[in-house]
DNA sequence: TAAAAAATATAGCTATGGCTACATTATAAT
DNA sequence: ATTATAATGTAGCCATAGCTATATTTTTTA
């Protein structure tokens, strides 16, 4: 049985959510803070800040204190390959007709959850549509 | 965004795979108990006789100590649930072009992410195919 | 039926990720 | 420049899900 890939999948889920996150705020804003991060996240700062110092300690970001998130690039590398799979999983989902938020909605939790290989399945698919 | 009910979806997801593995056993051993649990998930056997008395208190399962484990009513509709869910996103992987290995690990970490309407439309692939 | 083995239960530990309440620091406004 | 506000940090709580080690009960076997 599989369970076992499915656990591990989930150790790293929250940290690749942050990870694109930051990220994303990098690109668009300049600079990641935990009240962005909080708020994007839906949960509270305390909790934020917690994740944040455990990613810090696992060498994925770095900060100073009260001071803004960078990506190491250790991290760089994890938020872009979680990237990627994120939008091949979302436009996979609108091509097999779903409407955009339901795509956004339901990627966000497949993504940690789908192989390598049925990721190619899903570039293929995407390619003929 | 919809972290939250991604989140909410992890509470659940352990459950679900409890309840479908011991529906599983009922069906096929006549019985379920701890021992198999564990190793189905490939965890210890103390870590399943815990997680079995929280499904108890929560009201899915009952048992007597030292004896096998029932499904009460409300444990039966997940189980039900899950693994009509479970068998949709199967079929869908294989019809993808899946391999049954790849198909069923995937599966098995797609099931719980998956909102109705992405299963609808899984579906309607899987009549096409 | 008594002893050995297997299954179950309990205790106590770890890590994670939530939360609130409160302290501290930085930033903005007066 | 002081004060008010916003952001960050810390402490301490809870629940979950893992683990090992040890106790207890049931089942099997000799």
């Amino acid at each position: 049985m599989s369970f076992k890939k499915v656990r591990d999948a989930h150790k790293t889920e929250n940290t690749e959510d942050y990870l694109e996150i930051i990220a994303d705020l990098l690109n668009t804003k300049g600079e990641a803070r935990i009240v962005d991060i909080a708020s994007k996240l839906d949960i509270a700062q305390a909790t934020a800040n917690k994740t944040i110092q455990r990613l810090q300690n696992q060498g994925f970001v770095k900060k100073e204190p009260y001071r803004s998130i960078f990506l190491t690039l250790k991290g760089q590398e994890m938020a872009s390959v979680s990237k990627k799979r994120h939008i091949i999983v979302l436009t996979f989902l609108k091509n097999l007709g779903l409407d955009a938020r339901t795509a956004e909605a339901d990627a966000e939790g497949l993504e940690h959850h789908v192989s390598n290989k049925t990721l190619k399945k899903m570039e293929q698919f995407n390619k003929k549509n």
